[in-house]
DNA sequence: TTGTAAGCGTTATCAT
DNA sequence: ATGATAACGCTTACAA
């Protein structure tokens, strides 16, 4: 497939290796003359390095990892890792560097698994999405000194992330139906043990809070991001008689419209409605779909990029990023 | 982060290195009891051999790769390529290989990109997706002697591929509604500048054809297998009078169910829809939709498959597989 | 059954 | 500016 090797191009050029290689790494101290005479040759045999043999020596592989802890069902329902994915992607092509993705799913030998991406020396580090708390994956890697980054915040402060401004985000989605009027403002949460459930349901508690209003627990219901799952969920909601609910993801905002259709309320008339993500299916829904946008791709670019930067040594200490989400106001809320 | 060698396994169990490959790649040959003593000490460090060092002397890199040419817009829209890549992924978990993304988004400069990822021995083989009939990616590999399978009919004898059979589900879909008496029938196809899209269109011409009856072109319009498109074109598709619609996708089906429900006309009673995929989403739109189910996972899982066999010789010829696909009924077409 | 030694295709150090 | 040469960590004859 690819016998070349430098050697070959050397005896072709009529140099010795090491020059071939100089040219072939862009190094200063060739004669011009000598460089455009091998870089000739390259071209003309189609010579590309062999990584393996290049990364054995430079410890680099240039390739980074997605890493997907857990990858349930949801990873091939939701939008929001094809975006992500498509954000590292771009950055990697961008940055000549390759995107290798490992989806621990629950079947899989964990611990050979991990040994195998992890330690063999394949990926020079990675990018982690969708984690849960307890996941034993990210204190390993600590420990094994892997260079990662998370996609979404995580509680430790060694661990470099890149995560939306969640908190700050449903805050505003609720404060916007508080406006509204609405006192009853039920919610159908992402899985808890994930931060962004966890944080955007903390949004939802400092918007009530900040306007002196309890917060009835009753109104409180975890789901777990998808439609299907959050369909159910909101359907038990029902009869605690919500004016408003929020959702703490467009896919769950899907599942609750289906179940207040199904139930034969109106959106908004009835029960006003606030999603989270703007995926591109919350402005085909009917009622079109009021939501807190995040920069999904972004935050995949932006992941990639710091990771980057910390295999290249460019900075050091952990970094976290927080992008800024912003309120999108359309039909689903009647305002 | 992986400081351990051979040689230093060998040392702390006081055997030669070859002893300690031997054990690891659990070649015969060993004594039994060293062979115990060794494997605890692996176990102990955690020792995990270096991947580059490996494949510079076996050839084998055990990734393959996943090639999108032309990464669209579509590769973050249709749930194809997630449930694709979920059936993919899983059969390298399990054989124990890995799985390297490659999106060659058009922005990207291919010919930089092709050489990085398929002549740098980077990968052992690679499945295509998504290719359209005249990209030129295809046929460079195959002057390269790439192994690689595409998931969709190529046609060129010379590549192995994996296929739903196209022809034969669309043809269904469109007996069925022959079948329900309906004549004036309508199709929505793919980019017919793809197997796919192609493939289904022949399907329903074939349907009609088999049934004496003449194919009349006006109904019929190329969409794009996306939904925003398809809505779009089937808009203009309404003025044909159509009693029946063929959506070559299950994207297409929705956008055409789009277009219809905002023009009025009531489905199945005005106009008779069926689709292709079976998505998930299939049985949850209003109302629930009768589509040709094809086995998308199985497709990636066969495909990776194959690709393994071929690299490993265990097959040598290119193979062609085609997967059955199987009309499922539901309430969009009113049988 | 085990050990020795020769590569695999690079990069990098050191002379020249 | 260029060329030997020694790694990098592994597999694999071949020898013992």
């Amino acid at each position: 497939m690819n016998p070349n090797t430098l050697e070959e191009i050397a005896r072709l050029s009529g140099v010795s290796r090491s020059t071939v290689s100089r040219v072939i790494n862009d190094h200063p101290n060739v004669r011009p003359e000598v460089r455009a005479r091998v870089q000739r040759i390259v071209q003309q045999v189609g010579y590309h390095p062999h990584a393996a043999a290049r990364s054995l020596v430079t410890k680099r592989t240039q390739v980074i990892g997605l890493l997907i802890p857990q990858a349930v069902t949801r990873i091939f329902t939701d939008p929001f890792f094809p975006h992500l994915i498509r954000g590292i992607a771009s950055t990697c092509n961008a940055r000549g560097c390759h995107l290798m993705l490992s989806l621990f799913t629950s079947s899989t030998d964990q611990d050979s698994l991990y040994r195998q991406v992890l330690r063999s020396g394949y990926l020079d580090g990675v990018v982690v999405a969708s984690t849960t708390l307890d996941d034993p994956l990210i204190p390993r890697m600590i420990e094994d000194g892997i260079h990662m980054v998370c996609v979404g915040r995580y509680p430790d402060d060694r661990v470099s992330y890149v995560d939306s401004d969640n908190v700050r985000g449903s805050r505003m989605a609720v404060e916007h139906l508080l406006r509204l009027g609405h006192r009853r403002i039920a919610t159908v949460t992402g899985p808890l043990s994930m931060v962004p459930g966890h944080d955007r349901l903390e949004g939802y508690r400092q918007a009530l809070e900040a306007r002196g209003l309890p917060v009835d627990e009753s109104l409180i219901a975890e789901g777990d991001f998808s439609e299907e799952g959050s369909q159910a969920v909101m359907q038990r909601l029902l009869a605690t008689g919500p004016t408003a609910v929020f959702a703490a993801s467009d896919p769950t905002a899907i599942g609750v419209m289906k179940a207040l259709k199904a139930a034969g309320r109106r959106i908004p008339d009835d029960v006003a409605v606030v999603g989270f993500d703007d995926l591109p299916i919350a402005s085909i829904v009917e009622p079109a779909l009021t939501t807190v946008r995040q920069p999904i791709e972004q935050l995949g670019a932006t992941a990639t990029d710091l990771l980057l930067k910390l295999i290249e040594g460019e900075v050091q200490e952990p970094q976290h990023v927080i992008l800024p989400t912003q309120l999108v106001i359309r039909a689903s809320c009647g305002s």
